[in-house]
DNA sequence: GGCTGATCTTTTGCATACGATTTGAAACGT
DNA sequence: ACGTTTCAAATCGTATGCAAAAGATCAGCC
């Protein structure tokens, strides 16, 4: 499928290459699981094996890949006690993350979150599953982005990996994302109203819910495998 | 100085000239905003440019180097407000690791952190800051590593960057580590007792404090300069 | 004298080439 | 029939080479 590229900057090409290979990695064309093979990859982008594997150093650090020394990468996989970690994080962080975005965030920025919400709302009314995964995304990577805050670079990964990439696995059901929204909205309104106590508080206890919701749910699934 | 390598395993020669790469930063011999030239460090290490370049988007990827599209890469340098987001991030992400070191950490993990804490104790008394500096990175990466949590992987880097990197441009008071010891001791004291609430409110506290006499530090000293 | 522009050097970024390791399977022996 | 061994194809990891861009230097001009 030798596709021929689209330089969106004149910046480096390994930089594009890694944006390019995360997006299908969260679109799922290429499932937690594959393996990635260097020059079949190189030849669909029309590259060299170099600037690839410099992208997959990016990729494996920012734990979307795993690399088996001799073989190969493969795209991450994650069960039940791994992802329970990842969202335990994404607890600590996103409340890093909606506290900054309390104190820094611009007008122009919280008029775009509380747009955002209005959408997800309308999302979940009608019960689109997969929109709702893509506007959930926007939104956490709303309040990163408004928090300016270098650090959380990694959140970016963790978020899409946990709310994405292993979603499809564990159905998600209208009534949680119908919580979810509310629970946003409250994000936002403290945002809105610089109260970054608030802020934290409410972002974390997002978080915390979906997990726990999450280890219900495959626990639950798992005593059905056993009956 | 072409120095030849050691090979501790049969893994990949760029992880081991990322840690190589990560040591020297970690010890000053690249200073912040230092430009690492690329020929001339793979001379020194007697290898090609290729390994280096990939372990050099490892690093630039953790956040210890950026890197100006066609001219190089320099070490990261961090001026007051992005050393104050490194803590936030750092306070969220210490305070997960005691959590889940307080679930998962075994006794043998357990008793090495008791131990630390009384050779801290020691370091302290005679005041030796350099020792100090050491052994409370040590302290920290035992935690993270008592974890178990994987998703947790990039603390490592910003510990040492916001702990031993920076560390020398604010002087460090015998007083605050003594403080900071007796911190060290609760968290510990929380792990043992298997309390994980208490174990990320201590951890959390404990960063805190330290973020917050940081700041209040450099803008005395600022203050001292307009003066 | 300071600023601007052109040339020249250095260094990066990507492509190509080669050796080492792993994987898969077929052949062999038990 | 099953496990073991050997061998070949494929793929990774590293080295080398080349073109383009960034930075420095110096001459010319305002």
């Amino acid at each position: 499928m030798t596709q021929t590229f689209e330089w969106r900057s004149q910046s480096r090409l390994l930089d594009e290459i890694a944006q390019a290979l995360r997006e299908r990695i969260y679109a799922g064309i290429y499932a937690p699981g594959a393996t990635l093979r260097q020059e079949r990859i190189a030849a669909e982008f029309g590259i060299s094996r170099t600037p690839l594997r410099e992208a997959l150093r990016v990729l494996e650090r920012d734990g979307l890949v795993v690399n088996k020394p001799g073989s190969g990468v493969r795209v991450a996989t994650a069960d039940l006690p791994k992802l329970l970690d990842a969202y335990a994080v994404r607890e600590a962080m996103d409340g890093v993350a909606a506290r900054n975005a309390a104190e820094r965030a611009t007008a122009p920025e919280i008029k775009a979150l509380v747009k955002q919400i209005e959408q997800q709302q309308k999302v979940v009314e009608r019960w689109d599953p997969a929109a709702y995964t893509q506007s959930n995304v926007v939104f956490h990577e709303a309040i990163v982005s408004a928090s300016r805050n270098t650090s959380l670079s990694s959140l970016g990964p963790l978020l899409r990996m946990t709310s994405q990439v292993f979603a499809p696995a564990f159905s998600l059901s209208s009534e949680r994302a119908s919580t979810a929204v509310t629970e946003h909205r409250m994000i936002v309104e403290a945002i809105a109203a610089r109260n970054p106590d608030e802020a934290e508080k409410v972002a974390r206890a997002h978080i915390h819910a979906t997990a726990t919701r999450l280890k219900a749910l495959l626990e639950e699934r798992e005593t059905d495998n056993e009956a």
